[in-house]
DNA sequence: CGTCCACAGGAATGACGGGCGG
DNA sequence: CCGCCCGTCATTCCTGTGGACG
């Protein structure tokens, strides 16, 4: 009895407790609502623009551009589903096919998807990129129908790969003779015509639509709707509302991170027993996500991306250079019996390291000294020891002290 | 004002594991 | 089974470059 009391308690308590949520979905930000605060503007634009699909004719491609958690991705999803559902209404041969480009990650897993949903089984890989898209359009021009695809992210893809297969999907119509696309192409990267063909921003953009970020109001008011279907009433404080939206706000108007907040606020109060949400749990909560992302982010590391993280960590100081890392690098693989990778590559896991923000990386010069990355480590030393540490492969290059540092050339540290 | 350092970072190429169609 | 292709990681070779020093 005494033993298994303890875990009673903690179930009971979860269970029977200060139930906090009513339905935890909603503060997702993959949740589709019914209402979408502070965007009837766009959905008004779009839904006009997509409208002609209803008497079979082919709708005008579109640019959506704007920051992550602006509602993009929302808007659009709800005025297509609500779309297909009047399409059905009225007999109309309509389908829509919504890809993450980031997700998906290569132009052949986008062409795959694009014919999976048109019906046709394709491999994982094997076949050339251009056999897929041949029998993507063959497989759609069978199916009679307006397609409307939807290629969220695309600038990653874009960046990446090349606008190449852009240029082929904004030319497909020309060979389809049943079948009609129109493609919505929704950009995170405002600057994205910069990297484009003009030929294809201009078939690609017949029509555009701008995302602004949502101010600290709007966030308040997205919250308090969803607020009000997550939790249970008077459990969210007022305090706690703002905090979230200010917080959010002050992040390029990121509702996506609005919601986050709101959501692990909700959990880490009612982790500890407490009866409301305050402006303390949401503090809370900011610290345990980005833990959490960084945790995260360490064990997906490939083993050489982690020696270069624990060589930025052994060099201890505010500005190492892309060299001094590398000597260390190279000190840390022998120790290890690991095969050693080159600079130019060293370079590059670097940068990515930065893009995570694991590290930081400024290219600097140093006049006649040579230019070179500054790296600064962006997580606490500790982290590093307790995430790495929990790899025994580690261990012992974590208290491993290094020597190179004197050995190499302009290693005058202060300034 | 040119030089020249210590790299940055693009392009081409290759090795490799996974998987195809015939 | 063969020949081919994909995507990923890595190497090799390369040209580019901001600014302190002389």
């Amino acid at each position: 009895m005494g033993n298994s009391s303890v875990l009673d308690d903690v179930f009971e308590s979860f269970v029977n407790g200060a139930k906090l949520f009513k339905d935890r979905e909603v503060l997702r930000h993959d949740y589709l609502p019914e209402k979408l605060p502070h965007r009837e503007d766009q959905i008004r634009q779009l839904g006009a623009t997509v409208a002609p699909v209803l008497r079979d004719s082919r709708c005008s491609n579109i640019f959506i551009y704007g920051k992550t958690g602006t509602g993009k991705t929302a808007v659009t999803k709800y005025v297509l589903s609500h779309l297909e559902s009047k399409a059905k209404e009225y007999g109309a041969q309509v389908k829509c096919c919504y890809i993450n480009c980031r997700m998906t990650g290569s132009e052949y897993r986008v062409f795959a998807a694009l014919s999976q949903s048109v019906g046709l089984t394709v491999p994982f890989t094997g076949l050339s990129v251009g056999e897929v898209f041949d029998r993507f359009r063959q497989g759609l021009d069978q199916s009679k129908i307006i397609f409307i695809i939807v290629l969220d992210e695309v600038d990653a893809l874009i960046k990446e790969h090349g606008d190449a297969f852009m240029y082929e999907l904004t030319r497909i119509n020309e060979t389809l003779t049943k079948s009609k696309v129109a493609i919505i192409g929704i950009s995170n990267d405002l600057r994205l015509k910069e990297f484009l063909d003009p030929r294809v921003f201009s078939s690609l953009s017949e029509e555009e639509l701008v995302f602004r970020p949502y101010d600290a109001g709007e966030l308040r008011n997205i919250l308090l709707e969803r607020s009000k279907l997550s939790f249970q009433d008077g459990v969210l404080s007022e305090s706690a509302l703002s905090i979230c939206s200010a917080l959010a706000a002050a992040e390029h108007g990121d509702a996506r991170r609005a919601l986050d907040l709101l959501r692990v606020a909700g959990e880490v109060a009612e982790r500890i027993g407490a009866k409301t949400i305050t402006e303390e749990h949401v503090r809370q909560a900011e610290k345990h996500i980005e833990h959490n992302r960084v945790v995260e982010a360490l064990n997906n590391l490939t083993l050489h991306s982690k020696l270069v993280l624990l060589s930025v960590y052994h060099l201890n100081k505010p500005s190492a250079s892309t060299g001094e890392i590398y000597d260390i690098y190279n000190e840390l693989c022998g120790e290890m019996g690991a095969g050693l990778l080159t600079q130019r590559r060293l370079g590059t896991l670097v940068n990515e390291l930065d893009s995570m923000g694991l590290v930081n990386a400024k290219v600097v010069s140093m006049g006649r000294y040579g230019r070179t990355k500054k790296i600064r480590l962006e997580i606490s030393r500790s982290l590093i020891r307790d995430v790495l540490g929990g790899d025994n492969r580690f261990t012992p290059l974590i208290e491993y002290k290094p020597q190179a540092s004197a050995s190499h050339k302009g290693s005058t540290g202060g300034s």
